[in-house]
DNA sequence: ATTATTGCAAAAAATTTGCAAAAGC
DNA sequence: GCTTTTGCAAATTTTTTGCAATAAT
């Protein structure tokens, strides 16, 4: 199977996009990480590799990345937007935490294929889903309060 | 049933806070119409009552709407947040049209029962949840593309 | 009279854009 | 060599905040 970096090498030569450094890096730094990153999260983590990097190269990488399909937006509500790994992750939902943030992520065919049933009943085709439940984790349920 | 103009009104003695003329005007114009609103909808609508109102007045007010129990912050994705009622209004989910924007609110009481489910196996203690299937809708499906 | 709220303008925070210099093909 | 991308700073957009004037109880 493809590394993810061939896919994005593939997506922007198909697309008449350039390979640059910086677009490697920004993938590179995502690619390692398994948490829900912003930019500004991913621009200071490229600045140890590349201190002269801009933060609007960063913003400007992050779409390159979602559009060839190997990063998703994903919104926890908090004033920023976080990116999530699309590549060889299979879809999910999210259980986060109010109290310590923390973000638990969890499948259920069953809740997909209600989706479906629901979609089909409004006649609605859909493209891509987000269920969030917010609430309090366990271990912070632990601590008391 | 009391009514929100009620609910707001009892929220606020029972906090030390005022009722103030712009709350109310904003309160009633986000109970006149279903569609969820931004701020700066909600800001535009409230001026033609009081063309004298400030924006972060309206700002102010949503919160502590929301801070009563009568609205709800939903965001769709487009850069600001927007409202949606709460008071006499079941819990729901959302398919959201990427072609024209139209949002079509759901209820699934078998999806509701299996998130209690999943939370549950992962001992978190829901608070809220939301759940969005964005795609096209009827009607911009038979518009074709 | 006392305290909270308003309107305005300024500040923050997140993201986008214009443009000359630099890099990729 | 031609075109895209970068870095920087300035511009935009959304939301928040400080504060003197005003309104509510």
């Amino acid at each position: 199977m493809k590394s993810a970096k061939t896919v994005l090498r593939q997506y922007l030569k198909n697309n008449g996009l350039l390979a640059s450094k910086q677009r490697e890096q920004v993938l590179n730094v995502f690619l390692k990480t398994e948490k829900h990153l912003t930019v500004d999260d991913l621009y200071e983590l490229v600045r140890k590799k590349n201190p002269r990097i801009g933060l609007a190269t960063v913003y400007r990488a992050m779409r390159v990345i979602c559009d060839a399909g190997l990063a998703r937006e994903a919104d926890f509500g908090d004033g920023s937007k976080r990116f999530e790994h699309k590549y060889k992750h299979q879809h999910h939902h999210h259980l986060v935490c109010l109290k310590c943030g923390r973000v638990i992520e969890v499948m259920s065919p069953e809740i997909e294929k209600l989706q479906q049933k629901l979609t089909k009943k409004h006649n609605f085709t859909p493209v891509r889903d987000t269920m969030k439940i917010f609430g309090t984790c366990r271990k912070c349920k632990r601590k008391g309060e």
